[in-house]
Formats: structure tokens, C-alpha cells, sequence
DNA sequence: TATTAATGGAAAAAAATTTTCCTTTGAGAA
DNA sequence: TTCTCAAAGGAAAATTTTTTTCCATTAATA
């Protein structure tokens, strides 16, 4: 992953901090500010939260990073790629990319209530093969 | 509405703050915490938060209530009913049920996945009819 | 290499949520 | 109905989470 060119195409700085905050949210797929820190701090000790919060904070709004909600969870941050759904193991709490087919879906909500639907949010709960086994 | 024998139900005292909480609730459809204190303040000006979240939170407990999640908003909370979606207007705000078939999507990923899905969580954003036309 | 605007970091501030402690109240027992 | 007591309400404090400020440092470019 190209993260040098990534915030450059994004008007942000290229900084180290910010290249290990791109490393670590890439190799979990999904991070919570608070393993970030605990993460990022092995690389800078020294780093202070203010400053996770800042980065993270501009680069949800460059669109490079994308928040994700849900429930029971504390916030987790993704890096942006193709639309995707999530699938979350309760058992474990792994959360997963899942791509499923949402347009039908998507134009029925449409013809049904007349809004115009430009994004969708989906996450699936239940218990991940791993889990099922155990 | 029978709030007091939802309440009973749940084996959670009733009493007139929690009978207002979710009256406000349910007229709502969907809240956060800061509106419902400005609102419940009407009926009992002497309610402070503390006595809200621990409400509210004694409810998501118990399963009388659910907490949305949604990108860009407060967190807000409405009462438990049949599993639905929630459409989003970007432009005003507005947050509404709507109820879409998602068990194909469901046994098609679950094929795909091999996780046992016993819930989702799913939102539109878009644009509502009212805010289309003007 | 020099210049400048953006970034990092420490600390403080602000916002959000939870806890504590004591008084009051709802709900069942008598 | 009254009594009893665990649960709930409220005020304040404590915690946790997030943002802001301010200044030294650093990345980008000229």
C-alpha cells in the first residue's frame, strides 16, 4: 500500500507518524483509537493522543479514513476502500469485510419510499465459523 | 403505548421520569441524549443527566431499548420493535424506520461466510423526498 | 539550503459519561 | 392503608473521551 502517495493525494503532510498510523489501521482492517495508541506508541513513545485524534480526525474528513460505529463497540477506524459490509463475530468480536450485493435492495427502498439512497451502512452479527466449532 | 407494564416487564421500577423518558422516545422515534434532557427538563426541570444515562442505559440492558449508531450523529437511542432499517436524509437530518427484506442477503452471506447471522444493522443515507424536490 | 505553513507534543480545556452518596419514592408485605 | 426496603432520583464529583491551545519541530517547495 502506497500510504506516501495516499496523504499526499489527500493535502496531507507526509509524516512518520502518520505512515505508522496508516500501517497499523491497514494490518488490523479495523482499530480502535486506544490499541492505535497502544500500537503506535512502540514506534513513538512520545506520541500523545491529541495528536491521534487530530490525524484521525482529518483524514475522516479527506475521506482517507472512515469511521466505523457499532453497537458495543467503541468507534473503529478502516481505511476507505470499495463499499463493504461487516460482518461481526459476537462470540470473539472479530470484524470482518463482507461485500454483498445491495443495489436490489437499494432500488426497492427507493420505489418504496421515494428517497434518493447514495450510501449504505450494514453491519451482520452473529458467530464466525471459528466460534461455531468451539 | 403501555410504557408502565414495558416497564414492569423489564423489572424496572416505574416512576414518572422514566414514563416521560420514554414517552419522548417514542414520539421521537429517534433521540439523543441532549434533546431528550432538554425535552424531559419540561416535565421534570430538576432531572439531571446522570439520572438520564443511568436510565437509558439500564434500558439498553434490558432490551427496551436500542442504540443507533449512525456516522456523523450523536448516538441515539429508540424503543425495541421488529428488526428495520433506518433511512438517513444528509440533507435534513432526518433519521426513519423502514423495513426491508434482508434474508436473502442474510442466507447468502451466511452460505458465503459460514457465520451463523442472527442480526443486522443496516442504513440508508440519501436524500428524502422533501428535501428532493426543494 | 532557506522559508513557511503544517504537524507533533504537552498541557489544559471541553465534552461526554459514570460514580458516589444521600434523600426520596415505588411496590410488595403486613 | 401503612410499613419496609431496595431501587431510583438528584447534586456533585470523578472519570473518560475528545478537542483546543500554544509553541517547538519538521515536511515541502522554492
Amino acid at each position: 500500500m502506497d500510504f506516501v502517495n495516499l496523504l499526499k493525494s489527500c493535502d496531507l503532510k507526509v509524516t512518520p507518524q502518520r505512515l505508522t498510523l496508516l500501517e497499523e489501521i491497514y494490518k488490523y482492517g479495523h482499530i480502535d483509537i486506544d490499541r492505535l495508541f497502544e500500537n503506535i506508541k512502540k514506534s513513538f513513545p512520545t506520541i500523545s493522543l491529541a495528536t491521534l485524534y487530530k490525524n484521525i480526525n482529518a483524514m475522516v474528513e479527506k475521506g482517507l479514513l472512515k469511521e466505523v460505529k457499532i453497537v458495543g463497540m467503541k468507534n473503529k477506524y478502516e481505511i476507505t476502500k470499495k463499499e463493504h459490509a461487516h460482518a461481526i463475530c459476537s462470540e470473539c468480536g472479530k470484524v470482518e469485510d463482507v461485500y454483498v450485493d445491495a443495489d436490489t435492495m437499494k432500488s426497492n427502498l427507493e420505489t418504496e419510499t421515494q428517497y434518493y439512497i447514495s450510501k449504505t451502512d450494514m453491519n451482520f452479527f452473529g458467530v464466525c465459523p471459528d466460534c461455531k466449532v468451539s
